[in-house]
DNA sequence: GACAAATTAGGACATTCGACCTAATAAATT
DNA sequence: AATTTATTAGGTCGAATGTCCTAATTTGTC
């Protein structure tokens, strides 16, 4: 099954230039270039670059559910796996500054053409929602799980719009350090219910 | 003069198109529609999409400046100009969940695309940081000014990208709630030095 | 009203893109 | 080794796009 390989580094490829160029930017002839196959072979593995689209998220979904139950199994502390969420930015920081996130790029781009697959771009956002959703209940929070992890997440989404805009890794340094910060005053003054 | 009334009309349905459906997939064919021109009439008025971009980023600079020296002149509160900054939000929630900040996506879009005009995109994100900055000045913050008025802009941005994916109107309205008490928290518990 | 300048209309052109087809080649199976 | 299947290469097609040119029309001036 050489096919699969020849796959495997076609969703690669496209997600890494999905990422850097947009969805819409980035070419077929792109894509082969990097992947050093023929245009023409794309029709094979996949019948439209919708159909790659699809792929590419499939395989972002994957990562970072991998990502999430790595961290899991790592740490037993919700709280250090919620601050390990949030060191993302940090962890990150050089391709955030030069590309944006790639989550909240990818889903507003397809919003803003209103792609088929939109929604299934926003599964993104909702794995990541959903998951620290859930180490907040496990932390005692039942109703405000879901709140403060939409808070979490539009605090990582905006750092991540500005740092990308304003090239300032300082500015991503003092607004993760808040975050941190935050979040351990809500687990300090709320009491869990 | 003609010219300039029909220069303004392609300038705005530009400006709208541009928000609606992002710079590169408005065409000329789509504007020429709305402004019932003919295609060719562009070339008179702009030379190249590039320079109706750039008449596009002046329009919403010069809209914005007009907004906040409006706001400088009705309110002598800087901190009720500061909610007014961040009721921005609720004001234009519903274009907000269709089509993102216009700032901001307009931002990302350049960015990603690393179009020439990327850097003036970002000065009206620098128009709002430098006016936020100046409140906060007149307030009695001088070190933490830019740092605080960074954050707000951050929030915004979040608030924005969140609620075009998820169409959230209520997220909305809860993180409007927690701006506006995070800046009457900022401005009592730190002296401004 | 005649003339010149400004403005508009419409089409041509080159390029790029995704989609699609067919023939050649590699791999697997018998 | 022969045959079938899987995979790849290369090229073509139609549609869309930004750019550009020229002729027609409108507008302003004397």
């Amino acid at each position: 099954m050489k096919a699969d390989e020849t796959r495997r580094k076609i969703v690669a490829a496209a997600d890494q230039l999905f990422y850097e160029q947009g969805f819409e930017k980035a070419s077929f002839a792109d894509i082969a270039r990097v992947v050093e196959i023929s245009r023409g072979n794309f029709y094979y593995h996949f019948k439209t670059k919708d159909a790659l689209l699809g792929a590419v998220i499939e395989h972002r979904l994957d990562e970072r559910r991998a990502m999430l139950s790595r961290w899991q199994q790592q740490e037993a502390d919700p709280v250090i796996r919620i601050k390990n969420f949030i060191n993302i930015l940090i962890a990150n920081q050089t391709q955030i500054m030069a590309f944006g996130c790639p989550v909240g790029s990818l889903c507003s781009e397809l919003a803003k053409l209103d792609h088929t697959l939109k929604t299934e771009a926003a599964q993104l956002f909702t794995l990541f929602a959903e998951w620290l959703e859930d180490q907040l209940v496990q932390l005692g929070y039942r109703e405000q799980a879901s709140d403060i992890a939409m808070h979490l997440l539009m605090r990582s989404q905006g750092v991540a719009s500005l740092a990308n805009v304003f090239q300032d890794a300082d500015f991503i340094r003092r607004e993760v350090e808040a975050m941190n910060q935050w979040l351990e005053d809500q687990l300090s003054t709320k009491h869990p219910n």
